[in-house]
DNA sequence: GTCCAAAAGTCTGGAATCAGACCATTGAGG
DNA sequence: CCTCAATGGTCTGATTCCAGACTTTTGGAC
């Protein structure tokens, strides 16, 4: 039983939280800093953990074919407990995207892969998300990777850490068009977590996760990956090179490129 | 009965999830970003409002002598039921930082104002937080505030924004003393809230959270203040010159000056 | 002085979540 | 073939959290 990739169906077997108070725009002190009486929680904890599940499937985290850690420790892990995990366990097996075996050495099997993209994904993609969700989440990215690398950049690099980098740029160039994507993100998100800060990795890795849906709708092609290929190249030279401006210009650059073309489905 | 204003106390009243689980490396798939199998909860429902509602006093969103949205209101918005908002504010009460108020023209009234720094503080401060933490919480400001700041320097400003980004400005140059961290958020904050995107706003707000008891504990002086005043001028001088180089390389060295003093606490 | 509206304060039943004990299944190794 | 250890599967009582109805307090308006 096979289902679409929309985060929202693999809660179907359970709904919980209805509906979303509206954000209002509050007569409370001077800043605008209202976002801090946004929701404290994101939903339940069941539809949190399925959310999370699912963002480590998409961003490759848990490979095709790997497996989850045992439910216990996961639960352990993700500050649940046993029960909630399975119940969001259960839910993604039953979406098709894992495969659970009991008895030792069994576990729940990822069966997920990025599905190659038909034509019209990406419109659709794009209009699902809306207009001002894409804008956030776009400039949102541009920030925290074009910081991260910074950071990065202006950090004395140990050799362990110039090896990474290094062999995550490998990681890309050598990809087989399937694991095309899981290597660009291991290679983006290698930016921000070399740079030490758990924080600024998460960020990152929130970022690519909010436009995750929209690159799996594009087409995977040779140019595409050549012109990366330079781009990605240019990031890592920026950045053992220790030029922070480079370094920045040259993420700038690389994601301008993706940006423009997802923006180009609004107008 | 005025506590001190460490984030721990508050909860003093109902001690409820004990421990945290530490992190593993776990051999989980290829990349590293091991981040996603992090809690998916920072606490329970109660301790996270608790939290969030300090945040409000801390950043000045709701100022000395303001009250908060009423309740119900205030329980909607953070997606919380009255019970745990009355749990978390009664907290907060108990701890000195609220004077509630029943009836018609009631409500809880915030009575917080940042504490004058006394010789020791700092250091305490920077011990308690933890050199792990701190070498993040810097690099995670680092990154957002740059990344915004580039973000914001690229974009075409209105007038609308050109007035807000001066506004605030002027706001932390005319700034009472007791008035400065404030105005100095607000400023900040002003950088990431243009550009836009409530996520990156969210982010520059967190980080910036998470070095306020740091800066809480510097005291401000006439130097200091000046300082910042030429590098404040020359953030919004590059951002409305369009120049997204510059505006980051401000953003740097104003950021660099606080982090190298934080960090000269952990040697 | 009386009334009223807006706010905090209180109570109740039910759903969600948890911790922990225990059961069932499975494949490897002897 | 048997045993064992690691794993998923199940159950139970306690705690947290919720929605919503109801009560009390307060100060302004008439």
């Amino acid at each position: 039983m096979r289902m679409e990739i929309t985060p929202a169906e693999a809660s179907v077997s359970r709904p919980r939280t209805p509906a979303e108070p509206a954000s209002r725009d509050a007569a409370v002190g001077i800043t605008g800093v209202v976002s801090l009486l946004r929701p404290v929680r994101a939903g339940n904890a069941f539809e949190e953990t399925v959310e999370r599940l699912l963002q480590a499937l998409k961003l490759g985290v848990v490979p095709h074919g790997e497996k989850l850690p045992p439910e216990r420790e996961l639960a352990t892990r993700l500050g649940i407990s046993r029960v909630t995990l399975r119940e969001a366990i259960r839910a993604l097996q039953e979406a098709g995207y894992l495969d659970v075996r009991r008895g030792r050495y069994g576990g729940a099997f990822v069966v997920y892969r990025p599905p190659s993209p038909r034509k019209g994904d990406l419109r659709r993609a794009v209009t699902r998300m809306g207009e001002d969700d894409l804008e956030d989440a776009l400039t949102f990215r541009m920030a925290v990777e074009c910081g991260a690398a910074r950071v990065l950049a202006t950090t004395e690099l140990t050799p362990r850490q110039r090896e990474t980098l290094a062999a995550r740029l490998a990681g890309v160039n050598d990809a087989a068009p399937a694991d095309y994507r899981r290597m660009d993100i291991a290679f983006h998100l290698a930016i921000a977590e070399l740079s030490g800060s758990p924080l600024l990795a998460a960020a990152c890795a929130d970022a690519r996760l909010r436009v995750t849906d929209l690159l799996n709708a594009i087409p995977v092609l040779r140019p595409n990956i050549e012109h990366a290929a330079v781009q990605h190249a240019a990031i890592a030279a920026a950045i053992l090179d220790g030029d922070p401006e480079a370094a920045e210009r040259a993420v700038a650059e690389h994601l301008e490129g993706t940006a423009a073309l997802l923006r180009g489905f609004l107008a």
